[in-house]
Formats: structure tokens, C-alpha cells, sequence
DNA sequence: ATTTGTATTGACCAAGTAGTCAAAACAGAT
DNA sequence: ATCTGTTTTGACTACTTGGTCAATACAAAT
């Protein structure tokens, strides 16, 4: 028999993800890809396949590697209105040392055009919408240890939590300061009290 | 003397900002933008500049056009609440009819590597910043006007409302459909209420 | 009608693009 | 040592990219 290929593929989307994720789709060449990778043309096509796949295999391994590994861990702290402090202030943390500006993969694709690309719409929907069920599972099992109160519309509460995480890293982006995302996340935390007309 | 061009800029640019808007920076090539205004290149170069000059201008003329005669006339409705109300619905009502899911040309934009250049990155900085003053002053002149509780931190609100805001534009390009983004718009208008402790 | 100076036109360029091909390198089985 | 079938390599292609150039078309001033 032949002889095994002298890189792991998976290193090598580690390596791909990285570009993708600064310089989006279009922004990315097969040389940028090749340099990163240290991987030739040729071999990234056997391994892998085209431009297109690449990039798609590597948003897969973005969201199995990062969102479900994070979301899972939040998960296991076992006190809602704890880890959804802990989501915010991570985000916000993790944005103003985020020296390269690079954002969120996921919804850096969200807004770019390859979103048009119905595999990659449909990955980038499942996976906000598994980030909005996270928060909305959380809400109600705060609901029953009786951390939130009972009259929240946990689905309602759940997408503004989403709303404003993704407004957080947007705007991470190097379109402001510290100060507003602080103030996004804080936001966020004041949608799961009770309100009371003004 | 010789000869006036005999081509608008202003609706040159127009047509150019919308292929920007959809296409993005990178997706949008000279070609593009020849057949979308009908303008010949070189006419291009004379009018306005390479291909990042028309860029900046046709995103100069979206904020001015769109984003300041929009904020100007919610302004002018001189009820708070009712013109911050006035703003979500719109923005949700806008979103799902936009069948080209083109979003927001700023935010794509704030998104997109493009916003790496420092005269973009500024652009979009001082526009979303006017957007939150817009929010901070509603929320501050409803106060007066005892539509809202004296207790609201209104810089912070307007903050987490543009978080809101961008989250939908960001959501609106496809990643969702209108119920979640109606609840998006919900939670909103509760950062304006007071809150209790669960 | 001729001059004048800008606008337009279409050909042109060098550089970069995604993707292909065929030969060479190679580890294991025989 | 030889055969085997995959991997690697680097040259190659056909095309698109942003940008430039020189010739031409043109309206106004003379």
C-alpha cells in the first residue's frame, strides 16, 4: 500500500479558519491559504477540496471547536443567571483583547455575502439558533430554581440576549470602545428582570 | 471652455452604493460597477477616484442620504417613545421586506474587512455613535417629558438599544425570520422600562 | 471655422485569481 | 529490490482583477 499523508487536516483548517476569519471569503486567496497552511495547492485540493470547501470545513470546525465546546461548559455551571453573566462578560472581555479585531467567525459570515451560499446560510442559521435556544433553556431552568421571574417570555428574553450579543460583536469590530460594549452586556443582564410600567 | 460631463455624479454613485451594499468591497468588481451605472471606466476615474474612492463616497452618501434624513425625521415626531417604537418597527418591517437581503450598508460594512482601512473605519465609527446619541437623546428628553422613570442610566439603554438595532440588520441578512427579529425589537422597547429585582 | 481643453472610448497592461496536469517522490507490500 | 498506488511538487492555463493610455469626440470661446 501507499504511504499516509505527512499533514493533519485538521491543523490545517485550524490554520485556514484563522485566514477566513480576518480576511473573510473574497478577501482570502489560494496563495494566502497555501502560506498559512504551509500546505500546497494540490494537497489542500486532495485533502480537501476547492476554495469553497475549505472554507466551509473550516466554519464547520469554528463552530464545533469553539461555539458548541463554549456553549456546553456554560452549560455545566448549573446557575443561569451565572453563566449568562459569565457569556457577557466573557464576550465583552474577550473583544477589547481581541488586538486583531477579528470578531466572531460566525457572524463575521453572517453579514458577508458568502451568507448567500445556501450550505453556509444554513450552518450560520443553526448555529444562532442553537445560541438563541441556549440562552432560552437557560432563562428557563432560572425560571424554576427561581433565579428569573415567571412572567418572563423566556423565547422573547432569549432573542434580545442574541440580538445584543451580536450587536457586541459587531461593534467589536473596531467600531467602538470598551465603554458601550460594557454597557451592551449590562443591557443584556437588565432584559432578564422584571419590568414595570415607567 | 470645453464640456460638462454628461453623467450625474450623484446617481452614478447612487447606483454604485447599491451594488457596494450588496456585493461588498471585495465582491464588487470595476466591471460591476460599469454595467450598474453605465458610466465607462476611465469617466469613473475622472468623476471620483479608484475603486476605494467610490467606495467611501457611495457609503458618504448612504449616511448622509439615508441614515441622517431617517434619524432627522424620528427626531422631528417629538414623542420619545413613540419615535424610538416608530424606530424598531421600522427596522423590523424594513428587514423582511428586503428581499435582496442587503441589511444595513453600514453595519455590513463595520463588519467587513474593508473597515480595517482607518477613513472607512472612522466613518463607520462616527455614524453608529451618532445612532446611540440619537437613542441617549430620546431616552434623556422622555425622561423630561415623564415618558420614561428618572431612574434609567440613558447613556447605557442607548447603548444596549444600538446593540438591539445591529443584532436585527445583522440577523435581517438572512440568518432568521421575522418572529425572532419582531421579539428582538420587543425586548428593545422593555430596556426602557424600569426593572425590579426577580 | 478654428482653436481649446475636457470627456469619452476602447484597447491595453501587469499582476493576481482559482483551478489543473503530469511528472516525480515516496512508504509499504511483495 | 521491485512493484504499487497515493501524495507531493511546481509548472501551467485561462481568466479576472484594478488601473492606465493615447486617440477620438465634443461643446464652448474665439
Amino acid at each position: 500500500m501507499p504511504w499516509k499523508k505527512n499533514f493533519e487536516i485538521d491543523e490545517t483548517l485550524d490554520r485556514a479558519m484563522e485566514v477566513f476569519w480576518q480576511k473573510g471569503f473574497d478577501g482570502t486567496s489560494l496563495t494566502d491559504l497555501i502560506e498559512a497552511t504551509g500546505v500546497q495547492r494540490q494537497s489542500l485540493y486532495n485533502a480537501i477540496g476547492d476554495k469553497r470547501k475549505i472554507f466551509i470545513r473550516s466554519l464547520l470546525r469554528y463552530d464545533t471547536e469553539q461555539r458548541q465546546r463554549t456553549l456546553s461548559s456554560l452549560e455545566a455551571i448549573g446557575e443561569p443567571r451565572a453563566s449568562l453573566q459569565m457569556t457577557f462578560d466573557a464576550v465583552v472581555e474577550q473583544s477589547s483583547q481581541d488586538l486583531n479585531k477579528r470578531g466572531c467567525f460566525l457572524v463575521n459570515t453572517a453579514l458577508g455575502i458568502q451568507a448567500h451560499d445556501e450550505e453556509v446560510q444554513l450552518l450560520v442559521r443553526s448555529a444562532l439558533e442553537d445560541f438563541r435556544k441556549f440562552f432560552e433553556k437557560q432563562i428557563e431552568f432560572g425560571k424554576i430554581r427561581g433565579e428569573f421571574s415567571k412572567d418572563l417570555d423566556s423565547a422573547a428574553v432569549a432573542s434580545g440576549l442574541l440580538g445584543i450579543f451580536i450587536g457586541i460583536r459587531v461593534m467589536a469590530r473596531g467600531a467602538t470602545g470598551t465603554t458601550v460594549l460594557r454597557q451592551m452586556a449590562d443591557q443584556a443582564m437588565r432584559l432578564l428582570e422584571n419590568t414595570t410600567a415607567a
